[in-house]
DNA sequence: GCCAACGTTGGC
DNA sequence: GCCAACGTTGGC
């Protein structure tokens, strides 16, 4: 079973916003940096679990968790001239950026805050949230920092 | 709003 | 292939 953590912007499209989709699951469109992409296309499985991490907030932090739903397939959202992503250098033949369906899971209990997650930084060496000037929207989380993040809470 | 970090672009 | 310019991310 993999791991994963992946960030958004409460006011564009927060937890809770996932909560009340259809089926609480939706599309993980708008990926436009190759790293993550290759994360999302070629690391994540169906049951994956995913530690979502609010950003660019008043409390940036983890408030929940979400799971993979759907493996990788095209970002058909590159190829919409009109949408925000767009991206001339995708098309359908030859797609450029992929996207995975997610799905809600559950909030937290409490939300683990970036700032608490610094004070653990010896137990988490490997967390790339962590990192100096990190800027992954989606980052692979080890077996280890997963139960070790889980049982802060 | 500021600014450091970092990815991408494009001229050469 | 180098690197300056530029754009974006995201904490603060």
């Amino acid at each position: 079973m993999g791991y994963w953590l992946m960030k958004s912007e409460p006011d564009v499209f927060g937890l809770e916003h996932l909560k009340k989709m259809p089926n609480k699951t939706e599309h993980w469109d708008g990926v436009r940096n190759y790293q993550a992409r290759n994360f999302m296309r070629d690391g994540m499985k169906v049951g994956d679990q995913i530690l979502f991490y609010h950003s660019n907030c008043e409390v940036p932090g983890i408030v929940g968790i979400a799971q993979v739903v759907r493996e990788a397939y095209p970002d058909h959202t590159a190829f919409d001239p009109e949408a925000k992503y767009h991206d001339p250098k995708s098309d359908p033949e030859n797609p450029r950026w992929y996207m995975v369906d997610v799905q809600y899971v559950r909030h937290l209990k409490r939300n683990i805050s970036l700032h608490e997650l610094k004070g653990h930084a010896e137990q988490l060496p490997d967390f790339p949230l962590l990192r100096k000037g990190n800027r992954l929207s989606v980052i692979p989380v080890s077996e280890q920092a997963w139960k070790y993040i889980l049982d802060l809470e």
